[in-house]
DNA sequence: GATACGTGGTT
DNA sequence: TAACCAAGTAT
């Protein structure tokens, strides 16, 4: 009889799974659920290499979930700074305050979903990885490797359910975190989006994708839209060696991100050029920076002043501005005024 | 289902 | 270099 997918999968990760900060050894089961949440919280649309340092920074500041529920959110949202998709943060904290008021985390994926910040993949993937359950748990990189296993050719996002459900089918009862790690670290490594290396892949075999001679048509994938490009400003208003910081609202664009003021730029629209203060400003350049859907040129300008802008608001000494948490964007502009 | 939401690495 | 893409979620 034929090996299973899920089995040879599994001697193949056995012996070629990546050795990441917040994985345990395959088949070793004392994996701490804080661990696994934070990084798959973390690995959310972000690469491996991007989290590593983010990853060590956060537990080495809150070791386990009550440290972090009882962290200021502000304090979360800075040390999140250039992670990106800042939502994150914020239901970070809302869940870690959820779990410590529990007293422990959800053992199972429905409770797991119910957490703010934990859709169908990350409560699959905790609920596998940290719990042992069987979980179904489809990424991106199963996505990629289950369509081409099964030479799925409707195009996304309408192949999720077929996807879903012969990823259901090939998931064994038991390890199914090891499996689900084991077809993520296949996607990463092996069946990676254009070069494939099917030489060295163990379900080439039975991959019908390859078969086709053609892998990397799988998944098929809508054509993505032009993004639009634009304008806005920034302002660095500075006074005795500190600079005016505020705190973006809501829960759009860098919400909750401190930033230095600007002039009310969107993704859907250019700012109006309106300063917070009389001038004379000091035109200091402009600095690219590109979002998921939109590119933005973003003009600084900047002015020594006596007086404090109208409006919440933080002095903040710019020789500590690494530790102000800025976003990148805002790295950037400071970066440009301090060159 | 479509859209909003960051950033940095890779090709 | 400009796309493309990454361990998605919320609305």
């Amino acid at each position: 009889m034929a090996a299973t997918v899920s089995d040879t999968l599994l001697d193949w990760y056995d012996k070629h799974a990546r050795e990441l900060p917040w994985r345990a050894r395959p088949g070793v089961p004392p994996t701490d659920p804080y661990r696994v949440w934070l990084s798959e919280v973390m690995l959310q649309q972000t690469t491996v290499a991007a989290v590593k340092p983010y990853f060590a920074a956060f537990t080495m500041r809150w070791p386990d979930v009550a440290a972090l529920a009882a962290a200021p959110e502000e304090e979360v949202m800075a040390a999140w700074a250039g992670l990106g998709y800042y939502s994150r943060a914020r239901n970070l904290v809302k869940a870690a305050r959820e779990v410590a008021a529990l007293g422990r985390f959800p053992d199972t994926e429905a409770g797991l979903r119910a957490l703010p910040g934990l859709g169908d993949y990350t409560a699959a993937a905790v609920a596998a990885i940290a719990f042992g359950r069987r979980a179904v748990v489809v990424d991106a990189n199963v996505e990629r490797v289950v369509a081409r296993l099964f030479a799925i050719d409707t195009p996304l996002p309408a192949a999720r359910k077929a996807i879903r459900e012969r990823t259901d089918a090939v998931t064994p009862d038991s390890r199914a975190g090891d499996f689900a790690q084991a077809m993520m670290d296949l996607g990463a490594t092996i069946c990676t989006p254009r070069e494939p290396r099917c030489l060295l892949c163990p379900l080439s075999e039975t991959c019908e994708g390859r078969r086709t001679g053609e892998p990397t048509r799988f998944p098929v994938k809508p054509a993505r839209k032009a993004k639009p490009q634009r304008r806005g400003t920034a302002f660095w208003i500075e006074r005795e060696g500190s600079v005016w910081l505020v705190r973006r609202e809501g829960e759009g664009m860098l919400a909750g991100m401190r930033a230095l003021p600007d002039d009310g730029w969107t993704a859907r629209a250019d700012g109006t050029d309106a300063a917070p203060l009389e001038g004379p400003w000091t035109d200091i350049g402009a600095v690219r920076h590109g979002f998921t859907h939109a590119d933005l040129e973003l003009a600084v300008r900047r002015i020594e002043t006596a007086s404090t802008p109208p409006g919440e608001g933080e002095w903040w000494p710019i020789e500590s501005l690494d530790g102000a948490g800025l976003p990148t964007l805002f790295a950037k502009a400071a970066r440009l005024v301090l060159a």
